[in-house]
Formats: C-alpha cells, sequence, structure tokens
DNA sequence: CATGAATGAGACTTCATTCAT
DNA sequence: AATGAATGAAGTCTCATTCAT
C-alpha cells in the first residue's frame, strides 16, 4: 500500500495524485486506504519516511569502511545511481522535496535535513581523504560535498526528464573524475582569487595558462 | 498578469496554484484571466514561454562574444546566479519542469528541449576552449556541460529549499573550478578506466597516486 | 456499554455519536458492539428504553403515596432535579426527544408517550388536590400539569445550556410557587376571559386589581 | 437561500441537514451556496443571525410601550406564539439550541446570551409591575422571568413533539395566569419557607391550609 | 472588456456496517 | 464472544470553467 503510494506520487507528485488512484492501483477501496492512514498527508509522510530511511541505509551500507576515499565516493555514486534507476523511489524524493518546498513546511524540513546529512556525509569522507593525504587541504570538504550532491542531484532530474539524452552514469562518472580533479590539483603555483564564502578553492587561472 | 501567475505558479506549482489566487493577487476577476487566456493551461503556457525566452536571451547576452572560454563559463554561472536569486522566476522553470515530467507530456517536451539547448550551448563553449588549446581534448564537450548544467540545477533545487544552508554563489564556483581542474588536467600519463557511454574521461588514479 | 452509550448520546445527540466514539469509550471494540445490538438504532432504543423506565420509576417512587398532593408535587420536582444534575441521563432524554421529532418517527412516537404519561401522572395529583379541596376546581388539572412539566423541561435545557445563569433547583421551586398560587387563589369574585380550549382558568384581572 | 436553510435546519438538526438538502430545497446547485457562504457553519450562523435578530425584534416591538406591566407579558406570550406557529422559524431555534450546547461553543455562546436577554427583558417588565405596585415585592422579578421564559420554552418544544396534545396557546396562558396569580397573592399573612438561592418568593403552605 | 453568480465534476474524508478469523 | 480489516455509500468542500449582463 505504502509501496503504490510511492510509485502514485513518484510520478504524478502529492497534488496530483488521487487517493482513488492509490487505492485502484493498489486493489484496494479508499476506506482500507483510510483504515491505515489518518489521512492523505498521513501516508505521504509513512512513504517519506520508508524511503528516506532505505536511501540513507543503503548510501551509508555502501561505503563502509572509508579507508579508501576515492572509492567510497564513487560507491556513493554507483548506490546513487542504483537508487535512481531501479525503481521509482529516488524520484519520489525528488519531485516531493520540489512540490514540498512551499507546500508543506513539515515535509519540507524534513527534506532539508535528509540534504543536509547527505552533505554531511560526503563530507566527511573528503575530509578523511585529506586527511590521508590524498585530496589537497586547501578545498572545504563542504565545498566538495556540495557539488557532488548537486550534481548527482540535478543530473538525476534531468535523466527524470530525458532518459535518452541524459545518461546519469555517465554523468555521476564525470562529476566524480571533475571532483577529483579539483581534489588532486596540486596546490603550488596557484593564486586564490578573491573567493568569500568559505572556500578555500583555488582560482582556474592556472588552467587557461597551462 | 503573467507575472502574477509566474509567482504563483513558481511557489505553489501548477496544480497547487488556483486560478482564484492569481486573479486576487493580481487584482482582477477571474472573468477577467478567462478572457486574455482560453484556459489555466494556456496562462500556463504564456508564463513558461515568458520565462524560458527570458532565461536564454540572458544566457545568451552574458558570454557574446566566447573569445576566452573560461571567462564565457563563469559569464554563464554568474547569470545562473542573477536569475536564479533576482526572482521567482528561475525557480518557475526548475517547479514546473519537474512536475511537467508526467503531468503534461507537451510541457514536459517544451523543457526537455530547453535543458537540451542549454546543454548544447554550454558545450559548445567547452568545444571551443578544446580548439583555442585551453581545454584538453580528452573530455567530451557534452561530459562537461552534463555536469556543470546538473550541479547548477542541483544546486538551485537545494537553494530554493535551504537558503541558509546553501550558497548558490558558491557551489556554483565550486562547480566551475572543479570543471575547470578536469578540463586542465594534463592528459599524459593517464590511464583510461573503462569508460562505456561517450566519455573520454580519464581515471582519477593520478589522483590516490598524487 | 448502555451506560456509555447513554453519555455519549446525551451529550453529542444521535447523528453526532460514532459507534467509534463509543466502542473506545466502553473500551470495546466496534465488532463487539455490533455482536449485541443489531445497529446503531437498536443501541439507541435499548438506551432509551433503560433511561425511561428509570425516570418514570423514580417519579413514581418519589410521590407514593399521594396523600398531600402539595408535597408530591414537590417530591416530583425534587426527583427530576435529582435526575437533572446526578447524570447526563436526563439530559440524555431531553436532546434525544428533540433531535427524534422529525428523524425517528418510531422514537418520537415513544417519547410522545412519556411525555403524555408525565403529563397525566401530574394532572392526577393535581386531581386528588381537588378532590381533597386543598385545590380550586375552576383550573383543569391537564392545564396545572402542563405548566409544571412544560416548565420543569424549559428550565433543564436553559440548565443544560447555561449552568450558571440558570440554577434548576430555583426555577423549579418557583414554578411550583406559582403552580400552588394559582391553584390556591379564591375562585370568589373572578371572571372568566375568553379561554377557549378547554381551560377553565381564571383571568388575572384581579392582579391588576389588587 | 438562508430561507430555506432555516426551514432544513429547523426539521433536521444541523447535522441531519445535508447541503445536498438545502441546495434542492432552494432550487439551486450546492457550488451556489458555496458561492454565497464558506461552508457548512457559516450558514448556519447566517441563518441563526436571522432568526435570532427577527424573534428579538418581535417581542421588542410588541410590547411598546410597557405601561401595563400585565398586557405586555401577554403580549410577549402572544409573540411567541405568533413565531413558534407562524413557522418553523422559532422551532429552528430551539432545535440548534439544543443541539449547539456541545457541539459548537461558538453558537452556544450565542445562544446563552439570546437567553439571557429575554429572561432580561421578561425580568425588567416583572420589575416595572413591582414599581407601580401591580406586582408584590418579595418575588424576585429574575424568578419570576425564570418560569415564564422556561414555560414557554417547554411548551414550545412539547407542541413541537405532539401538537394535537400540547395546545400551545393554553399552556401559555395558563403559564401567565399562574404567574399573576403569584405575583399578586397577598404578601401578608405568609411565612417564608427555607428559601436559598436569592427568591424571596414565599412558600405555599397557606395553600394547603387555605 | 470585465464582473459576479453559478455550475458540476471530482476531490478528500467519515462512518455504519460486514466478515473472516 | 470478540477483533481487526475492509467496504461503500454518502457527506463536505474545491475549483476550472461558463455565461448573462
Amino acid at each position: 500500500m505504502v509501496a503504490t503510494a510511492i510509485d502514485c506520487f513518484a510520478v504524478h507528485g502529492y497534488q496530483g495524485t488521487t487517493i482513488d488512484m492509490i487505492a485502484r492501483a493498489a486493489g484496494v477501496t479508499k476506506g482500507a486506504l483510510y483504515y491505515h492512514f489518518k489521512d492523505k498527508e498521513d501516508l505521504l509522510f509513512a512513504a517519506v519516511r520508508d524511503r528516506v530511511s532505505d536511501f540513507e541505509a543503503r548510501v551509508v551500507a555502501a561505503v563502509t569502511p572509508v579507508d579508501d576515499p576515492v572509492r567510497a565516493l564513487r560507491q556513493i555514486g554507483d548506490a546513487c545511481l542504483f537508487v535512481a534507476t531501479r525503481n521509482n523511489h529516488r524520484r519520489f524524493l525528488l519531485t516531493l522535496m520540489v512540490e514540498a518546498i512551499d507546500s508543506n513546511p513539515r515535509l519540507a524540513s524534513q527534506f532539508r535535513e535528509v540534504m543536509q546529512r547527505f552533505r554531511t556525509f560526503v563530507a566527511g569522507i573528503v575530509r578523511i581523504g585529506q586527511q590521508q593525504q590524498v585530496f589537497r587541504f586547501d578545498v572545504e570538504p563542504d565545498a566538495a560535498a556540495a557539488i557532488l550532491v548537486a550534481g548527482i542531484m540535478g543530473a538525476e532530474i534531468q535523466h527524470y526528464q530525458d532518459s535518452t539524452a541524459v545518461n546519469l552514469e555517465d554523468v555521476v562518472r564525470s562529476l566524480l573524475e571533475a571532483t577529483f580533479a579539483w581534489l588532486s590539483a596540486r596546490a603550488t603555483s596557484q593564486q586564490l582569487d578573491g573567493d568569500r564564502a568559505g572556500t578555500r578553492s583555488v582560482s582556474a587561472e592556472p588552467v587557461a595558462g597551462g
């Protein structure tokens, strides 16, 4: 029943999904749904809870232990790939996340925390890489995590939108390559450009000069 | 009237916005709306048309001429930043893009084309960089474009969701740095890892070894 | 179980009470209720039967034997007071009585008989008082009973509605005083005013002249 | 539309009346009702407002000026009679009053005030009678008002319940007679019995002895 | 051009009732 | 004797849309 709801919400969004739709797809009556869930929103929260914990468990399971940060980040990418292509459940989260921003404060807050946790988790791996001297020190782990998480998110959405034009696997791989390239660029001979907000990242000027 | 509609759609989505809402916010009656637009969908398409052409015009204007690809990509980032933070109009596009995927084939098709055009445009700049020998050759321009566009998109969504935790400007800058780092890494001494889907991107092994 | 039903019906009325409500309040499941009662109406009738016989038994018990009609009427007042303030059971009857008038013919008929019996019973006591020459003869016992019963009923409702503003005990006492005053007014020197409907009641002109 | 609602509510109560019922009876669609009233409760409040002010206006109009208190009280009785028998509008108030007690605090509060005003108004007339020395002084005006209002209320309900057995006109007349008898009883030679709650009313012992 | 009233399909939700266990 | 799950009819309310003025 929750699984059916997830599928419906993933495709049609919360407002676009009717209770009738879910009931029919699940092969039960509306009354049965209301026996188990207080209302439509209750069902939504149950679905979100279910998918969020599944996603987080899967990501955490993919990288244990973090002895090799590079491999760990690749494994996170694989986990996202798996979740995103296996079924509609990752799309469910993204769709609802966008829809909830202003229409459901409580849900929006939950999603904020999910993203926060994900970013923090990725940043932690980057930090380990720095401690192992695999990654350079003058890039904020948070900044690296931000571009990875943002890239994956944006790639997924484009993939759902146009799966023939956007190969999710390719984009995630490229994203990792770029991030690794950034994190491994030799810190010597680089001049800082005026970065303001907490990033110690170096400018790309050497690129043009390289 | 279209402007008001854009604001409403941006915040509440298409299904979450009622004709009443738009009419009231615009200070007119529902009848007036129906005098100018056939139906709700017609209003939506007018709004989308308006915002898409504004966005594309702004991006194109930002980079003319493309004599310096690095600067051009930075300028695209700035244009996106400007559009994303100036008002709700970019969020409008992203919100509707997600919502339309399965609920409005015609609109979804328009959005696919918009994204396609954007990716192609960015890829074109990368290609120019390669021709100028500013960027290495063994990275597909499409792949570089993909991670830039995906990263910007994902960063925007997270920014709309949690503007205190995600500084859009920082993420876009980091994203550009990473992409430049990737595009400028020396192509020598790199071994390809098993890339399948049209990417000539190099592996990150040198990273681990760096 | 019936007791719980009475409490619920008394406060929320028949339509306002749900089977769930009763079941939860009684600490049983809905299935258990349906094992003992055919349907909601069956439960209602059981509750009404229970309370009606309790009320009537209590009133009859209060006045036996009717050697002193004045005291008997006072005792009826006391019995009503007791029932009305002891628990919600009298309110139950009044609430349902009003609700049933047009929505449940069978129940309405039962209530009509209850009220009829009550009025007849009170009228009987008044008649005894007349036979004992304690009360004057030119007042219909039915008329005296009618005002007593009506007054008690109206006072109760106002008491349930606003227990701080309407002291039921005071109103009932006043009502008895007024009735006694009416029944004991000397029949001499009184002119009948145009009474139509079976009442031999005297005019109040002596009042104005008093 | 409000008029139709009043009729429906009067007969079936609030919960027993459906929006469909009112719409059909009024010859409009449900949508039309919802165009003019926010929800069912809004319609109810409009109906109550309408009937309460009509009732109060009618009562006040009936007694102006209060030069003769006896006649004034009779006129109030006539006004109640008129309202109660002319249409369902008085029954509407009584039915809703009972139903609202615990199910609609705001409405219940309004009804409490209506009854309070009515009692106060009647008490005022009694007080004038005392000042004119038409009524005895040792009866609280409030107590006299209480039995009149209670009696009228109770009589009405019984009348709606069983119009063949309870002649409203007769009961109201009897009620007035009894009240006048009480208010005009000579205050001499009467002994107080232990009355507690603010009533200076005399006992009826002389009755038994009369 | 614009409005206010109205419509009707369809959404969410409740609740008396049934039934296999 | 009792339960938990399920049903389906019916209720309240929303909203895109129409139309006479």
